[in-house]
DNA sequence: GTCCAGGGCCTAC
DNA sequence: GTAGGCCATGGA
């Protein structure tokens, strides 16, 4: 089999056994977008946390967001961890977006993908990730997003080796799937479901919906 | 108490 | 280009 129609199988498995992810989940692209980077190395409960207390202070908007002063934002913040240096990230973005497009995110993502990709890695505290996140979830640009689950998962199946760089890892998915918005929303999103409701130390779970496809052995305890 | 979570930056080599 | 240290909270 063909890596085309493995990628796919092992996608069309977890679509089977998970169900429709709905992802991102956030009301608004710019909620997408702080999410992203709220999220860096932290567990979505604890964003959620930080999400829920920008909504209450009335500040999860643009032009909350490009007037709230550092101290406060930082103090909103604080369940999602790494709070000086995402208050700092954020206030980095709101003002490429000042910038930029003047809030208005429709018209940004109406500029080409790789220049917009290139821009948005240009921001501090803005790395491959979060940039592909954002331009897949709320830009609904076809980018297949990389994270370590992704290659926990798949350095498992051995298709790939987890020091793979995220680069390889992209270009692996990318040249492999069809161009497709909407799989590479999902796939991503199945990904990090799978991980959340997997035991992914060896040998496989014996209920792992990727058995099928693991080349790691169970071994008796 | 230890480990980890939907990373990214900086520095050294 | 990459390995290691750093950033911080909250749940398991």
């Amino acid at each position: 089999m063909g890596y085309q129609q493995l990628l796919l199988k092992i996608y069309e498995r977890l679509y089977q056994q998970l169900g429709p992810s709905h992802w991102w989940p956030a009301e608004t692209n710019l909620e997408v977008m702080v999410g992203a980077i709220l999220t860096q190395n932290t567990a979505w409960r604890n964003v959620e946390k930080a999400i829920v207390r920008l909504k209450e202070a009335k500040i999860l908007s643009y032009d909350g967001l490009l007037q709230v002063d550092d101290a406060r934002l930082s103090q909103l913040i604080q369940p999602a961890g790494f709070y000086r240096q995402k208050t700092q990230y954020l206030k980095n973005l709101i003002y490429f977006l000042r910038d930029h497009c003047k809030g208005n995110l429709k018209q940004l993502f109406e500029d080409d993908v790789h220049g917009l990709r290139k821009e948005l890695l240009n921001i501090k505290g803005v790395g491959y990730e979060t940039a592909d996140s954002i331009l897949l979830y709320a830009g609904n640009m076809p980018l297949f997003v990389i994270d370590a689950y992704t290659k926990r998962v798949f350095s498992r199946l051995k298709l790939m080796d987890e020091k793979t760089s995220y680069q390889k890892a992209q270009e692996f998915f990318m040249i492999n799937l069809p161009t497709d918005v909407q799989l590479f929303n999902e796939y991503h999103a199945l990904i990090v479901r799978l991980c959340h409701t997997r035991c992914l130390k060896k040998p496989c779970c014996e209920d792992c919906p990727l058995i099928p496809f693991c080349l790691y052995k169970s071994s008796p305890k």
